[in-house]
DNA sequence: GGGGGACTTGACCGGTCGGTCAAGGACACC
DNA sequence: GGTGTCCTTGACCGACCGGTCAAGTCCCCC
């Protein structure tokens, strides 16, 4: 045979450097422009080179496209791992989650359109969803030692989990992704909202209409 | 000229009917396998006729995209007016908002993947927000009632308010749109969520370790 | 019946896209 | 200088796609 597949290449340490530099590019593009919209004679005319070299490290663009969907699924879940460590209190772990997930889309903007871009597409979909089950089933674990520690209210884990990323998620597109506000800040809200919700706390009766809204003793 | 701009076309009742048609069955294949997999050709084919008649009702494919995400937005929007109608508690408005969007995304699953496929393609996106805006302007004076009237706590109403929507449309997503649940009972865990958070509540203080974790007395 | 506007057809076109491949470096090691 | 492997080139290909249009058909109204 003339040439090994692509999968069984090894590259010499300037190939991974190569292979690094289309990933990296590619991801901007689709993210600014849209998968299908952006095309592999763009991509190799981003960084200067020919056609054939984007095809000696990848044997489609869909294949680049799943690559750059799985690392970055791992990179967001090993940030996540790394931050919350052994932390043995189940509420701090999921705090730390939202954290070092906000943290993680903080730098790494432009993966947000990809994973909602893969989210509509056959092809992509399923391979989303089983990176993010995965991550959700971590979280749905806190969740569930908080409820039996009497810490997190009752109901259904899976749905408390879902609740909590979709807070995340929505923070992070509109006020990071759109907005581009810090990372930190918009997690201090996202765990807020997360803990204690709306609603005001009931030590505090509610007041006749008219009275300061704000902190009352600043 | 030979022809009058599709967009100044007067249609007839039969007319109407094809129009109606053609953007049914594109919105199906849109969300099923994606706006770009989805061809011209497929779209007509799909409901038998020829191709000429798909230029008769739109100018272009993108066209007809940004008309069903225009279509959508806008019955959204009036389902939940009409569910809010001049309920005069804020907190409230909040909760039937949650409600009418839960219901209405339970009957139009399919356009679920449009949304989130717009906001990844700049072409599309521009659309979708100034959409999206639109309606969450709403829910922010909702929330800024509350906050004056000392019903929510303090915190910038935007975030509150986007927090909301986060919860709505991860919930929506994974267990109307993914599992297949029933619209209301998700509606329920997300007032629930959004109202209360993950915190259990204060008066029962926290326990020790292995009581029992669900509702006492049944 | 005939005139005219609403609608339909489907072959056709220009252009682009993902992907191929024969050929040719660059560099290492003998 | 020869040989082999890693890498690069870019013209080329077949397929498909969005969009056009000349030629109809249908049907209502005079």
């Amino acid at each position: 045979m003339a040439h090994p597949t692509v999968e069984e290449r090894r590259l010499t340490a300037r190939g991974h450097e190569r292979r690094r530099q289309l990933m990296d590019f590619a991801t901007l593009r689709f993210a600014e422009r849209g998968y299908h919209p952006t095309s592999v004679a763009e991509i190799v005319q981003g960084i200067g080179v020919g056609k054939g070299v984007f095809y000696w490290y990848f044997s489609s663009k869909e294949e680049l496209f799943l690559e750059i969907l799985r690392e970055a699924q791992q990179a967001l879940r090993r940030a996540q791992r790394q931050e919350i460590g052994d932390e043995p209190d189940p509420l701090r772990r999921i705090e730390l989650g939202i954290r070092s997930s906000m943290a993680w889309l903080d730098e790494h903007r432009h993966v947000f359109n990809l994973f909602q871009f893969a989210a509509t597409e056959e092809r992509f979909a399923p391979a989303l969803r089983r990176g993010g089950e995965v991550a959700a089933a971590d979280a749905v674990r806190h969740v569930k030692e908080g409820i039996v520690e009497g810490r997190i209210r009752d109901g259904d884990p899976e749905v408390l989990t879902n609740a909590v990323l979709g807070v995340t998620n929505q923070l992070a597109r509109v006020f990071i992704h759109e907005r581009g506000e810090r990372g930190a800040d918009v997690a201090d809200a996202a765990v807020a909202f997360c803990l204690e919700g709306l609603l005001a706390p009931p030590s505090a009766p509610p007041q006749p209409a008219g009275t300061s809204p704000r902190a009352p003793a600043g």
